[in-house]
DNA sequence: CTAGGGTTAG
């Protein structure tokens, strides 16, 4: 009888589907052990591996015996702890109880793991008084362990903490409950004093700090702690390269990413057949400046899930491919993966990167209807970002009033980004007084809103928002850039920074370079550099911009022709966009610099994030004007905004004879549209006209570049 | 027969 029962068991261990466990049934009923508790017990676990619902059949099973020992009844109140109703569980205990039977530890680990997955805290804390009042399971390690770990997913670590010191005896797995605890808090101090005194450290307590770093954005220790796990010969497996992968994203290290990777293949969690890990690494190529890379690795992989898509849609969104992006959500959706939020996150900024409003619009306009994701305020941020950009103010800030939820900082900050780009002071004005409110210390709006009273000369309200900064205490956040090394080795910059080794040259080389540009018309962006001081601080002060020392650094390391890739925590500054530009030219280097809104390539005098934050110098001839309005027959892909500092008209085609010169103002009309119209007295029909000066041009995507030194249209 | 670590986000 024995030997039978362990061969059934043995079956059923096996069992692959639903059939297969109903053959066996048959069988336990045949042999007459219908009525064995361990058996059926097997039976209903089995059935929960397999997530079938316990109603009917596992229920019906278990009504067939008449008395049903301890683990009988847990196995069914566990089998419902994975599935809901919890309610059901929690039925179930009551009445094994009012039946007079005697819970076991697993009763109560299945009861709390049921509270842990739905965050049900009261539930737990009744549960842990049910194990005090019943008693005997004080030193019990599994109960006290899944405490732990109940107290911490609801968010109470301090009760976790508290089961954790009156546990008469501890293990490795009560101290890395409480670890990940701390670090899903983000006390990473605490984190790492509890896994010093680990006596015992395995795989998955190492890891739980690995990842720990990586989830709280500290890169450098989440790698550190890596390196330190393999000299302790401690063995890797999937979940911690994920955090590993998830770190050198973060750093955008190129060669600890290519490490990396060849540790994972080696290991054989190699992203063709592993969809977690050939997610994390498509993202991490990606946040590494190489696009191609993750598309290969994207293309490769045998399995996809909805990370893997929304991983390469966001990657191509970073890097102004929104063609490509947008191609590959069609092609995601054909698949039986469905989109999630954060796939129309990376759809929405594509379109916003390269100015495509009306593709956003459509896509923001069915997110909801024809694919049943709800816009959380994250997307209404992207929306307003979008027509921001696009020179739509008003109809983002309708947008932001009319939005179903609390705006918070980051719409209202995508709004008064816009402002800037657009030069809007009054639209700006709404969005501060509400970033303000939310984010009273954010320093960024303060700038920002300060720099669009400058563009528009109210050096009043200039000097209030400098006053209102000053009374804060507002300190700049530090910016800092880094660039790797010959070695891999990553070199750190901050702004003003003069500690590293190489500094006197570095700033010499950035002198020579910074000479050379200006012969070449390059201008210090002073308005770049919100303090008050003169005017030679400001340009000695965007000298030691952190990008700038991280791009002479790897001008000085690298050789010649080799790609030179900056990181930087902040948004690039519009000084140092045009000093990249000017650099990838006459130094003939690709540069790749990942700020913290998106990835630009520079090479050649130009940026793939086209213009949408840097000035161009121009020169447009139009013939034939009427009514003082010249109709631009602009390429559909380029459009302009921005202000004409000069003019000038030659009357009649014939004799070139200048007519007129005027530093007028000239407004050109919101980007979508083709009219110029010239204020003051205009020129006639018959006229040349010529336009110099600075614009703002926005290109929509990366497959028509646009000349960025001369725009020459000709009219009519 | 129970318990701990997991990838994407302007």
């Amino acid at each position: 009888m024995q030997l039978l029962e362990s061969q059934l068991i043995s079956l059923l261990h096996h069992c692959t589907n639903l059939n297969h466990i109903k053959r066996v049934h048959a069988q336990i009923i045949r042999h007459g052990l219908h009525q064995s508790s361990f058996l059926l017990a097997k039976l209903i676990r089995t059935l929960t591996k397999l997530n079938a619902p316990m109603d009917p059949y596992p229920r019906l099973a278990f009504q067939q015996v008449k008395q049903p020992n301890p683990f009988l009844w847990t196995s069914l109140i566990r089998g419902y702890s994975f599935q809901r109703p919890l309610n059901e569980s929690i039925l179930l205990y009551n009445s094994m109880r009012r039946v007079g039977t005697g819970p076991v530890s697993f009763t109560f680990t299945a009861l709390l793991k049921a509270c842990a997955a739905t965050l049900d805290a009261d539930l737990g804390r009744q549960i842990h008084g049910q194990t005090i009042t019943i008693g005997g399971f004080a030193s019990d390690l599994y109960v006290g362990n899944t405490m732990i770990d109940m107290y911490v997913k609801c968010g109470f670590l301090d009760c976790g903490r508290k089961v954790f010191d009156e546990m008469p005896d501890r293990d490795v797995i009560s101290w890395t409950s409480l670890i990940v605890g701390y670090a899903r808090r983000g006390d990473m101090d605490l984190a790492g004093g509890l896994f010093d005194e680990l006596p015992l450290k395995d795989m998955v307590a190492w890891t739980a700090m690995v990842t720990g770093f990586a989830q709280n954005a500290r890169p450098r220790e989440a790698l550190c702690f890596f390196d330190r796990m393999q000299d302790a010969g401690i063995e890797t497996d999937e979940v911690t390269l994920i955090g590993v992968i998830s770190a050198c994203a973060q750093l955008g290290a190129t060669k600890y990413a290519n490490w990396v990777r060849h540790v994972a293949e080696k290991s054989g969690y190699g992203p063709t057949n592993n969809v977690v890990i050939g997610s994390a690494l498509v993202d991490m190529y990606s946040k590494c400046g190489s696009v191609d890379e993750a598309f290969k690795v994207f293309d490769n992989m045998r399995e996809r899930n909805v990370f893997s898509y929304s991983s390469m849609i966001v990657g191509f969104a970073m890097h102004g491919r929104a063609n490509a992006a947008v191609q590959l959500f069609h092609e995601m959706v054909k698949t039986d993966i469905r989109p999630n939020g954060v796939t129309f996150i990376g759809v929405l900024t594509a379109c916003s990167h390269v100015g495509m409003v009306e593709h956003g619009r459509h896509w923001f306009a069915t997110m909801e209807k024809s694919y049943g994701v709800t816009p959380t305020a994250d997307h209404y941020a992207c929306m307003v970002d979008l027509l921001g950009r696009g020179g739509c103010l008003e109809e983002a800030l309708e947008l932001v009033r009319t939005m179903p939820m609390d705006p918070h900082g980051g719409v209202w900050g995508a709004l008064l980004g816009a402002c800037r780009i657009h030069a809007n002071p009054d639209v700006a004005e709404i969005a501060a007084v509400h970033l303000f409110e939310l984010e009273p210390n954010g320093i960024g709006n303060y700038i920002l809103l300060s720099n669009i009273y400058a563009s528009a000369r109210r050096w009043d309200d200039v000097a209030r928002v400098r006053k209102l900064m000053r009374e804060k205490g507002l300190k700049k956040n530090p910016g800092s850039s880094w660039v790797e090394g010959k070695k891999g080795e990553i070199h750190e910059f901050f702004a003003g920074d003069v500690t590293h080794v190489k500094s006197r040259e570095i700033r010499q080389a950035l002198e020579d370079l910074v000479n050379k540009l200006q012969l070449h018309g390059y201008k210090p962006n002073l308005s770049c550099v919100p303090y008050d001081v003169s005017d030679e601080d400001k340009k000695r002060i965007l000298m030691t911009h952190s990008e700038k020392l991280a791009l002479a650094f790897g001008l000085l390391s690298t050789s010649a022709g080799c790609t030179i890739r900056i990181v930087k925590n902040l948004r690039i500054c519009e000084d140092c966009h045009s000093v990249m530009c000017g650099a990838s030219q006459i130094a003939g280097r690709e540069i790749v610099i990942r700020d913290n809104m998106r990835f630009h390539h520079f090479s050649d005098g130009k940026c793939s994030c086209a213009v949408y934050n840097s000035w161009c110098k121009f020169l447009l001839r139009i013939y034939g004007m009427t009514n003082h309005i010249a109709i631009l027959p602009l390429r559909e892909s380029v459009l302009l905004s921005g202000k004409f500092e000069r003019y000038e008209v030659r009357g009649g085609r014939k004799d070139g004879r200048t007519s007129q010169e005027s530093d007028a103002l000239l407004n050109l009309p919101p980007p979508s549209a083709n009219v110029l119209s010239l204020a003051r007295k205009g020129p006639s029909l018959d006229d040349l006209v010529t336009l110099s000066g600075e614009a703002k041009v926005q290109c929509p995507s990366q497959e028509s570049p646009i000349p960025s030194i001369l725009l020459q249209f000709s009219g009519l």
